[in-house]
DNA sequence: GAGTTGTTTTGATTTAATCAAAACAAGTGG
DNA sequence: CCACTTGTTTTGATTAAATCAAAACAACTC
């Protein structure tokens, strides 16, 4: 399940130019281990190989990492943000309107379709964020709302 | 400032099946009077003309008339959720990262673009949402942060 | 005009997140 | 390898947004 190695996290911590500590590397190893978590999550995992460690703690982190550029923060309708590793590739997220599970699609409409809004009002538009609602195919399976 | 009379405001909720009161017509008119408003703007507006409301009033009746569909929520980054009237136009947002102020802007390439991801994983999809960040053009005017 | 049902008020509670100050540790340079 | 500086984490309190429950109340129907 880990695509990397803690020598690999350390370098891109350190590369972010900030300090090296086992909570940034836990949260990491976290995020690595279930993307698209909230930040509760990644302190139920972290708690488990990094006891001590206080949420408050994982909220500077994730907010350092993500000003760092090492991760990415989404925040949709209904539920606590959540972090993902930042890639660089204009991807969207398809949310299940019953469990909130989370699912990466591509953006591969032509290039980047959503960026040309039809009219601008002269904003200077610098990301379009694309969420997509709907059900999973467990949650299809399920007869009603539970 | 008023596209709508009180009278078409009673019909509308009326014919949601909804009873009639002086907070609803209060929202519906504070709504129209400022779209994109969040719980507590449409409460300041409120209280102007119909004080004595309460702030947990007017979150029951921002949540009756979206259940209702007379109004739509949506909720982004770094905001309260928001309201306005629904319109079934597909239209979506662009939100100025600075002064976090609206725009409507129509979804117009093509038909609905956006509602057909790439990959859809099985998900069965309802709806695609669709939110442009920049900056507006009062903010551009700005030398930096304030 | 009285009754039933839906709505609003009042007050407490939850969740997500942020802030400030003190304690602490990482990475420097001696 | 030790001490220093700066950045990080802990501890504890606080805010903002929203929700819940029960009692008081008002809209629509008969």
């Amino acid at each position: 399940m880990h695509e990397f190695t803690d020598q690999m996290l350390i370098e891109r911590i350190r590369g972010a130019g900030l300090k090296v500590t086992a909570p940034r590397l836990a949260v990491l190893r976290a995020i690595d281990a279930g993307p698209h978590s909230d930040a509760e999550t990644v302190f139920g995992q972290v708690k488990t190989d990094l006891p001590g460690t206080s949420l408050q703690a994982v909220y500077g982190v994730l907010t350092a990492l993500t000003t760092a550029g090492l991760l990415r923060k989404f925040e949709s309708a209904g539920s606590a943000g959540r972090y993902e590793r930042y890639l660089n590739d204009n991807h969207h997220h398809m949310i299940c309107t019953s469990c909130k599970s989370v699912q990466d699609v591509p953006c591969v409409v032509g290039q980047a379709p959503c960026f040309s809004p039809a009219a601008n009002h002269g904003f200077a538009v610098a990301i379009a964020e694309v969420t997509f609602w709907g059900l999973c195919p467990a949650c299809q399976l399920q007869p009603q709302t539970l």
